[in-house]
DNA sequence: ATAAATGCAAAACGTTTGCAGGCTG
DNA sequence: CAGCCTGCAAACGTTTTGCATTTAT
């Protein structure tokens, strides 16, 4: 996982001006396990930027992600989660409580196998393994009231 | 892949009323290969069905997703996209032309290996895998073009 | 007969855009 | 000081919703 100065020279090296916004998203980001929405980072950050907008996280995030520090995930049609983890890993969504949880898999492999298999496609910078199903503890909560029935 | 009158009894067996426009939406995603939105599906109705509506394809999308005739792909954060094709594939989509295309890929073995790792899971019901990167055939026509510079 | 499905229009929502002003390098 | 960045507000496109009407079983 990336810290903030290894942040501002990856996003140097991509030839960004490091501003104090981006200076509070990387801030806002770093060494995190969840998955925030843009709603998630501007709100936290509307705290110490009154002024700061979406349109400031949006266009951020898409920096931060072109740079490699940021993985943008499109797991569902609702809205976009941010993922500061850029090592390899998939995701469980819980259809039932919508809470996004990682799962240990390198998916090195399978991009490789996929690029050697198919004429169709030059090359492939990313890579989502994305599983669907419900959690234990909303099977959990399930049990318990339908023990109060 | 399922035939019209298959699809019909799995929609029966689900619970769901045949109707019209239920059978003509079997009928325009029969055997497609491509991935059609919902606006692809409402344009290609329209015509047999002048007065169709947007909620009458969303709805019986969920309908054809929830009894196992359909796939519904949440590949970009654009719009979602509908694959008839329900057997083991991942896919891939081009960041250029936005094309989305087949990869051959079996993830039974993903779904598996994940859920025997992890507690916190209690099933998966659904698995996608989602490669994103530049087609074949966008890298030749930037080729091309950088030529006639 | 009745519960479900349809179609319309409006609303909702996340995300993008254009632009004027401000700031970084 | 040039060009990039910010923030505002409006625009955008997809998907959802409420409701009156129609239809399948």
């Amino acid at each position: 996982m990336w810290s903030i100065n290894e942040g501002i020279i990856s996003l140097k090296k991509y030839g960004a001006k490091i501003t104090p916004q981006r200076i509070a998203i990387l801030k806002c980001l770093q060494g995190r396990l969840d998955h925030p929405s843009a709603n998630d980072i501007y709100k936290e950050l509307i705290k110490e930027y009154p002024s700061i907008s979406f349109a400031t996280v949006y266009g951020t995030a898409q920096l931060l992600t072109e740079s490699g520090l940021l993985r943008t995930l499109s797991i569902d049609n609702k809205r976009v989660y941010f993922d500061p983890n850029t090592q390899p890993h998939a995701h469980f969504l819980c259809r039932s409580c919508a809470s996004l949880i990682d799962i240990p898999f390198n998916e090195t492999e399978l991009r490789n196998s996929a690029l050697s298999n198919m004429t169709l496609i030059q090359s492939i910078d990313q890579a989502e393994i994305f599983l669907y199903g419900t959690c234990s503890k909303c099977t959990q909560n399930k049990q318990m009231s339908s023990k109060d029935d």
